[in-house]
DNA sequence: ATTGAATTTCAACAATCGTTGAACTAGTAT
DNA sequence: ATACTAGTTCAACGATTGTTGAAATTCAAT
């Protein structure tokens, strides 16, 4: 039990996390997050130095979690591979697997951190710095494992096959029921089974026609 | 000529559309955008009826335009081929050529408003349901044609990958700048060219794995 | 010259914003 | 009992928010 597990402060951290994923880091009052969290207004400024490191730690609490599971299902894709070379559809299974399996595991849990990240990923202002802060070192890392398997590929394809698997990640966390209206009720957001069984072949094959060796 | 030519109103909506491409509805005051449009704060209220009502305009004014060329694209897709069925390729060709050869003429006039529609693409509050007002129609039409050609397929899938096509394509359309991070310069956000020549490639593949006959 | 409508300016409103300092409570160690 | 620290409450600050009403200006038609 390493974690900091004071009861007040991730009760702010919660109620911040799903209002920041919903409307935006300034539609969001302090108000607001306080009283979604019971506490006063003034706690916010006690375990929190302000707005903006609040939003921080919000993303700082459970990246590094993330960073380091799909970190481990990638050395387990290459161990399992000790001679020959992995396949890309087992190198994106492990980028994208862990955290689909999350979100199907305790989507309450997950689902409010995953949309904030799709805002960020798709917001001009300051988006790509923040994502490149958190996770870049991680895709840089797969991004090479990927480069390895297509050695003769230009790596200008490889980065913008990058773009679309994160546009199509992302966009599936941001759940934001637009496939239900398209399909009528056929396909929902929210259903983490169905991404699972498609976005690996979707991606793969993108991969494959643009990457070719 | 029959636009709306109000010299005022368009440099209002010119603001705001860069604005709340940057920030985000709530990111943006009143005040910040009637600055930028070189006009005193009421006139805001004198051409619109509040500041939902000038962000309605903002996406108003350009969505009409939009659909209309890429609807003429696929009608002249399917007038190409009077006897046999186009191909997939040149159906997801009709659905985002348009859009990134106004980018690529006219980026200074195109790229806000691009960044708008990303942002709410991925936007979990209201996001789905904006952009089913706006694009669904249209979309329908081009998911209609995708299943003429694929008629064997499973609709779930075709929707799931319109779905991925969706989030590559926004997230073009934000321009973040986290490729020209993640690749040390080699590939840059605002090179539409690039995604010219790839994402229909990618997209087309990925339509193929998971909607096979 | 005068009317009248369209457009722009100026001043202000109540509400809410992020943030702060001082007082208060609870519990632990001396 | 006392002192100390962590956690919490209360009240308020100056600034900014969206919005409005009335006055001033512009300009074409009479």
């Amino acid at each position: 039990m390493t974690k900091d597990m004071h009861p007040t402060r991730e009760r702010i951290l919660d109620a911040a996390e799903e209002l920041f994923a919903q409307r935006g880091f300034e539609g969001v009052s302090i108000r607001q997050i306080m009283t979604k969290a019971e506490a006063d207004v003034s706690l916010a400024y006690y375990h929190f130095e302000s707005k903006r490191d609040l939003f921080d730690q919000v993303m700082l609490r459970r990246v590094e979690y993330l960073n380091e599971i799909r970190l481990k299902a990638l050395e387990d894709v290459e161990k399992r591979h000790p001679d020959d070379e992995p396949t890309v559809e087992e190198i994106i299974g492990a980028f994208t697997q862990p955290l689909l399996t999350l979100l199907a595991e305790d989507h309450d849990k997950w689902s409010h951190y995953y949309q904030l990240i799709a805002q960020i990923n798709n917001s001009p202002d300051r988006g790509g710095e923040l994502m490149s802060r958190y996770f870049d070192p991680l895709v840089s890392r797969f991004i090479d494992a990927l480069k390895r398997v297509l050695p003769d590929s230009d790596p200008a394809d490889l980065y913008w096959s990058y773009h679309f698997l994160s546009g199509a990640l992302t966009l599936t966390f941001a759940e934001t029921g637009r496939i239900d209206n398209l399909s009528g009720g056929l396909c929902r957001s929210t259903d983490v089974a169905s991404v699972i069984d498609r976005m690996p072949a979707f991606v793969a094959a993108g991969f494959h026609a643009l990457c070719k060796n």
